[in-house]
DNA sequence: CTAGGTATCGTAAACGTTTACGGAGGTCGG
DNA sequence: CCGACCTCCGTAAACGTTTACGATACCTAG
């Protein structure tokens, strides 16, 4: 069912068709009715190479999902409930999206660049970036539209959207010393990443706005699964100085930090007051609820697709945009155990 | 970085470049590395739209993801492990995966009219399958190469693969009247979808095998969630006649039931046995473990892949293929709780 | 030495679209 | 009544590949 089987089942030509089916100005308007008609009654789509290599553009946005990543497998599909939102918005400006999977099995430089090549898309959103993201080096070089979800410390002039870290650890110290803790603990990826960085210094920064002496040790690198969760629990449990707060950056860990409190003989909120990241339907079966950050991951769809558009239309985007965190107190967070 | 450019940058003709690329017969074998080599240096890959236009291939499956869907959504990313051993199975072969989000706003059947006719792939997956799935009657009636991850009850020759339901509730009650069960309830979609039909028939042919009264009001519809799995249990313990034992069909309900035992001052395991469908990184942290079938994901994963491309090929495919699940016994079934 | 064969490469057509250009017919003002 | 303009449509080139076919140069057997 090509364009020309279209053409001759109408009498017309070809080119008239394709001035019919894509709006343009000189056709008649009841030829043009009659093409549309036959188009939908015999299930007529343009192809997709055909169209592309011609007019240089796919009309399509390609999401690079590095599938290795703890952040993907975890979660309750936080990726997917953000390209549910992304694919309404893209459809209604006539774009499309596919998700690209990245193993851990290829390289990921490798991967884009191929990505690239291939042109497959006019436009790439990376995932899990890195404070040195060698993707990114790439795609500035190669002028290829893109979008970074996640920040990253390479130079240059390119969009990124992130989530609020600073903003969801500021606002969990200030409740937790309102409530009378001093010393509070946080997790964080290995200091050599940019949130890694990020945190670190929002700690050291709020330490010293709410009067906290600042134990840059209380920043603690842990693995973002559930198995990291409890291995922090433990260690804190293990301290000398006793922690009376511990804040989580990956929601999961939750569970970890839950089940590790329970096999010492102690409660989540009543002798550790726990906070994590964000808000998942999976946390709603610990016991007592769990303190985090209401994020609106559709309204961050939208918005994520939005931006890559203006990107593509060479209009000047957002260039660095951090999509905000609230926190939602639930009694996981209490006032500190009385000194033993 | 087109062909042509590469072309004269090495002094021959596309014709040449292209030949040499493809691993065609007739190309000097000198000339060929130097192509080969060239082509890394500049970074050149073969343009997807001009490729496929030619071939009238694009060497890519599509693998359809209903985000919409409470399996998807759920679960430590059931998928995400499944596509990535397809996406290394399939690049194996030459061939891309992509992944097409088809969301709730959309009508999944004209998605798939749609993704059909603008030719973007060679084979379509598509995933979460009814009983009645207009989406298969279509690619059937387009003779587009697919394969059905989900079973369905549409006739015609085609492949599809799925999880052993089957066996994992038969599995899973041999075990039980082992241990002295006599009443075991088993949770289930609607019995007008094909597992419903399935879990049915499959629950009173075992009943019938063990010598247990076959009550069919033990087949109990329950939504895919959490929430299904508080719900099923809390009308489970308001019954007259006591249940011993609880089967579910989707492993994040095993959170809702747990916790909803606990607020009834109950124990998992000693006063209600807890099977799930599968094991899951979340489920670790429930007290006591929670019996489940271990399920080859990345296995399943290869499997699709291969069966797809022989669907592409041509080559007779394994029509129907039920993908094993084995059960691990766990602490969460015991021997039922003496009648009171 | 020549005819035929082989190895290697260039040429050009084709895939399905879009779009600049031109041409035929009709309308209208002078 | 005639030239100018507008409306509508067909023609053909172009996008980046692949591949059938032909051409050239070289080699070998007779």
């Amino acid at each position: 069912m090509n364009i020309k089987d279209l053409a001759q089942h109408l009498g017309l030509s070809i080119g008239t068709v394709s001035r019919a089916l894509n709006a343009k100005p000189d056709v008649n308007p009841k030829t043009r009715q009659r093409v549309l008609d036959a188009a939908v009654e015999l299930g007529y789509s343009a192809n997709t190479s055909g169209r592309s290599l011609r007019r240089g553009s796919t009309q399509t946005v390609a999401f690079v999902l590095e599938t290795g990543q703890a952040d993907v497998r975890g979660g309750d599909n936080f990726f997917m409930r953000i390209i549910d939102a992304m694919q309404d918005a893209l459809s209604a400006q006539g774009y499309d999206l596919i998700i690209l999977p990245s193993n851990s099995a290829s390289d990921p430089t490798e991967f884009i660049k191929r990505t690239i090549a291939r042109g497959i898309a006019d436009a790439i959103i990376v995932t899990a970036t890195r404070a040195q993201d060698s993707r990114i080096e790439l795609l500035l070089k190669s002028h290829m539209p893109f979008l970074a979800f996640g920040r990253s410390q390479i130079a240059g002039d390119y969009a990124w959207i992130d989530l609020d870290f600073e903003g969801f650890l500021r606002q969990s110290m200030q409740q937790l010393v309102a409530l009378g803790h001093r010393r509070i603990a946080v997790t964080a990826p290995p200091s050599t990443s940019n949130i890694g960085v990020l945190l670190h210094e929002t700690y050291a920064a709020t330490c010293a706005q709410l009067g906290l002496d600042h134990d840059p040790s209380l920043v603690i690198p842990a693995e973002h699964s559930e198995f990291g969760g409890s291995a922090v629990t433990q260690s804190i449990l293990a301290m000398d100085d006793p922690v009376t707060a511990l804040i989580l950056n990956y929601e999961m860990m939750a569970f970890g930090a839950y089940s590790a409190l329970r096999d010492a003989g102690l409660s989540p909120g009543k002798d550790l007051s726990i906070v994590t990241l964000r808000r998942s339907k999976q946390l709603r079966f610990l016991e007592p609820a769990v303190t985090a950050c209401a994020i609106d991951l559709e309204g961050l769809g939208t918005q994520i697709a939005r931006e890559t558009l203006r990107v593509i239309r060479g209009e000047s985007p957002n260039a660095a945009l951090v999509w905000p965190a609230k926190l939602v107190v639930s009694d996981s967070i209490q006032a500190p155990p009385a000194r033993a």
